[in-house]
DNA sequence: CCAAAAGTGTTACAAGTACACCCATGA
DNA sequence: TCATGGGTGTACTTGTAACACTTTTGG
């Protein structure tokens, strides 16, 4: 039914993070080519079209423009002060996006929405457009503490790894370095993941290769 | 700048939460004198208008029609699911609100959007309008999560209070007994609480009364 | 003196933290 | 043989869970 002028209209924004080979937290960025800030930096986003979930809103900005299927995706806050966008007035829900080997997707060049797209060090982080920075915090800020009781990060990890690779994930994402034997202990004790039998050969000693039990997510400690 | 037909619109809705004397959960419910679910009972809520932030909508919608002020609130999830409103595209921020002693707030009978307003348990919930019986869930499960380790628990208590009714609290929200003496041993450990020195008579033995040292939101636990 | 809520300590167990050495491999 | 990351166990500390009796008041 319509509704008159003064209101205020739904978008979707999303801050997909990976943990890169280097061991640096990244994150996906797109370079407006149009708009109050052709020019800059900022998330994947858009206006939320009249029929679409907002799930899938999410994930089609993704898909479409960076090429990037099968993302894992939650929801992470809306922000929504007034000035955020200078055109009118724009509710944006952020998404936060997670995916492993990000340089195993290379990303398009860049298309009619975006000059360019790349994966961006979340610090430092490079000024954004809109309110994008506080969003990046707001998403690095979730992740983190949900590394702790939750199962996500297989998000940020192949079908396979060591645990080597997993602490690592650990470190990147917490900032802080994990003693290694309680870092295995923890882990196991929360049965999370398989062994599979398999290690992994390369310039030092063999490791165990590892995989989660599940990817759906799961809430490790109870209540 | 300007948005043409086929856009989601932003609204919020507010699920206020408070214990009652005889410890009961309950959350504020406002029945719809007109449309798509004239009669029916729901949320407070509406459309946001084009300058005012989330916050602020939601704190306008229970003062201006349940004469509540000074609740405290937080945004608790974006609902928008294409075919919540039947009017068409609504984007809904759900807030969560917490207030103590609803007996000492009497509300309002109604007004030109509401026929009526009430406190009513949200176990068992009566059947509500849109998708708001969703919304109350995800309410509590955000506020039964929260108890462990923020001081939320001041928002739902008066400013002086006793052990025995900070632990009501606590098992009305979580919906379980718990030992007193752990109770009190863990509640002190944390810090939260400052002793007023007075104490309260009753029929019984007199309690000591307390206060929290803060009731700006406090996380406890260490990342 | 009775009913009802307030107040208090100890013990057992689980979980978390700190910490050092040997192993297997490719170069 | 060396450099590098993989793999393992123990002692200590901290937190959590179970549990019963005495105190104070009003009626």
């Amino acid at each position: 039914m319509s509704v008159v002028a003064p209101v205020a209209t739904a978008a979707v924004d999303v801050a997909c993070l990976t943990v890169a080979a280097d061991h640096r937290l990244l994150v996906l960025l797109a370079q407006a080519r149009g708009g109050p800030f052709a020019g800059w930096w900022g998330l994947p986003g858009r206006l939320v079209r009249g029929n679409e979930p907002l799930d899938e809103a999410a994930a089609a900005e993704l898909r479409d423009h960076a090429g990037l299927r099968g993302c894992y995706l939650e929801q992470l806050y809306t922000f929504g002060h007034p000035a955020r966008d200078p055109r009118g007035r724009v509710v944006s829900v952020a998404y936060l996006g997670l995916i492993a080997n990000c340089g195993r997707h290379p990303l398009p060049p860049g298309d009619e929405r975006y000059l360019a797209l790349g994966w961006r060090p979340v610090s430092p982080l490079p000024p954004l457009a809109y309110d994008h920075a506080t969003v990046v915090r707001t998403a690095v800020a979730r992740l983190r503490a949900k590394l702790h009781y939750t199962n996500l990060a297989c998000r940020l990890l192949p079908g396979a790894f060591t645990f080597g690779e997993l602490q690592a994930v650990y470190e990147t994402v917490l900032g802080r370095p994990l003693d290694r034997r309680n870092f295995r202990k923890k882990i196991l004790a929360l049965r999370l993941l398989r062994p599979l039998g398999r290690t992994r050969r390369g310039p030092h000693r063999p490791a165990a290769l590892w995989s989660f039990r599940t990817r759906r997510p799961v809430t490790v400690t109870v209540l």
